[in-house]
DNA sequence: ACCTGAACACCGTTCAAGT
DNA sequence: ACCTGAACACCGTTCAAGT
C-alpha cells in the first residue's frame, strides 16, 4: 500500500497527541501505517527531519491564523496567542520544538515569512526580528513548563496559565519600544 | 576507585561542553571516571536523574548570583541575564532544560527559594511566582534558539544577540504592571 | 558500600532484494 | 518508484557476583 510524505507527519502527529514524545519510535509510525519502520525512510531522511516537519507543522498553524491587517503590536499579542494555542493543541509538541532542528531551507527566507506581516505594518526588518525573537522565545519556554508533566499541576494551582501568560506576553509587547 | 555523586554531574557537564547532548551518554560519563557504566547507577537513578541535576546546576548558579536588595524589576533584569549567562556558559544546556524534568523535590519549596527575593521586594507570591515564570520563561526559548547549530550564525547576523535579548526582556519587565 | 561483567530489550538506520 | 526482511550498531538499564 502506498503511504505519502503527509500521512507519516500526520500519523506522527497522531501518536504525539496519545503517546507522547518519549513513545514517538520509527517503529510505532510505521506500525500505524501498516507499514515496515524502513518503508518510512522513504520518504524521510531520517527521525530528525520527522521531528522538523512536525515543527513547522506548529509554527506554520500559528502564522497563518493571525489575520492581516493588525498594526504591530496587536499583531504580535495574537501571534504569540495564536502560537501557544498551537502549542498546547498536541502534547510534547514544546519540547519537540526544541529539540527539532529547524528546516534547513533557507533560514533568510523563512524569517522573511516570518517578519513580512510587521514590516507591512511599518518596522524595519531588523527590528521586526528582534520582537519576533522575543515575543517566539517566550511562548516556546512557556509552554515547555506548561506542558511538563512534573510542573504542570502544582504550576496551574498557584498561578492561572491563561492569565499569567497573558499579562507576560503583554508586558513585553507594551514594552516594546 | 571510589567516585562520588558530584563527579558524575561535574564529568557529565565536561563532557556536554565538548561533545554536546547527542554525545552525552552514560557509558561516555563512566569512561571518564574509569568506571563501567553500571557504576553510575549506583549515584544516580537513571540518566533523567542526571539530567535533572545537570539543569539545577545551571538555575542554581544564575539565582546564587544575583545580589541581594535589588528593587523587584532590577531584579528580575539581573536575574534573567545571569540565567541567560549560565546557560550560554555550556554547550545545549537550553535543549537540557527543556527535557529535563525538574527536581521530583517539592516544588513548593523550589518556588519558594526563586521567588523569595521578589517577595522581599515587595511583591506578592502570586505575582512574583508570575513575573518569574515569564522572565525564566524567556530566557529559556531564547537559549534554544541562540543555541542552535542551525540558526545561530543566520541569526547572530541579523539580530545582535545580545541587543535583542536586552531588548526583548527590558521590555517584558518594564511593562509589568 | 560500591563496582565489575555480562547480558537484555530496544531503537534508529542501512541495504540488498523484491514488486 | 516504493516497500520488505533481515541485519547492525548503539544505548539505557539490570543483576548476580565480586571486593
Amino acid at each position: 500500500m502506498k503511504i505519502h510524505k503527509r500521512q507519516v507527519i500526520d500519523v506522527a502527529l497522531a501518536l504525539l497527541d496519545e503517546q507522547g514524545l518519549s513513545e514517538l519510535q520509527m517503529r510505532a509510525v510505521a506500525s500505524r501505517l501498516d507499514v515496515q519502520a524502513s518503508a518510512l525512510y522513504w520518504h524521510v531522511r531520517n527521525k530528525g527531519e520527522l521531528l522538523t516537519l512536525m515543527a513547522a507543522h506548529f509554527y506554520n498553524a500559528a502564522l497563518t491564523s493571525v489575520p492581516d491587517g493588525l498594526a504591530w503590536r496587536e499583531w504580535l499579542l495574537t501571534y504569540g496567542k495564536a502560537l501557544r494555542g498551537s502549542l498546547l493543541g498536541h502534547r510534547d509538541s514544546a519540547q519537540l520544538c526544541a529539540i527539532a532542528k529547524p528546516l534547513d531551507e533557507d533560514a533568510a527566507a523563512a524569517t522573511d515569512i516570518l517578519t513580512r506581516p510587521l514590516v507591512l505594518a511599518g518596522l524595519s526588518r531588523h527590528v521586526a526580528l528582534s520582537y519576533q525573537s522575543s515575543v517566539i522565545s517566550l511562548v516556546l519556554g512557556w509552554c515547555i513548563y506548561e506542558q511538563s508533566e512534573v510542573l504542570h499541576d502544582y504550576l496551574a494551582r498557584v498561578i492561572g496559565f491563561d492569565e499569567s501568560f497573558t499579562t507576560g506576553l503583554t508586558a513585553m509587547v507594551t514594552g516594546f519600544p
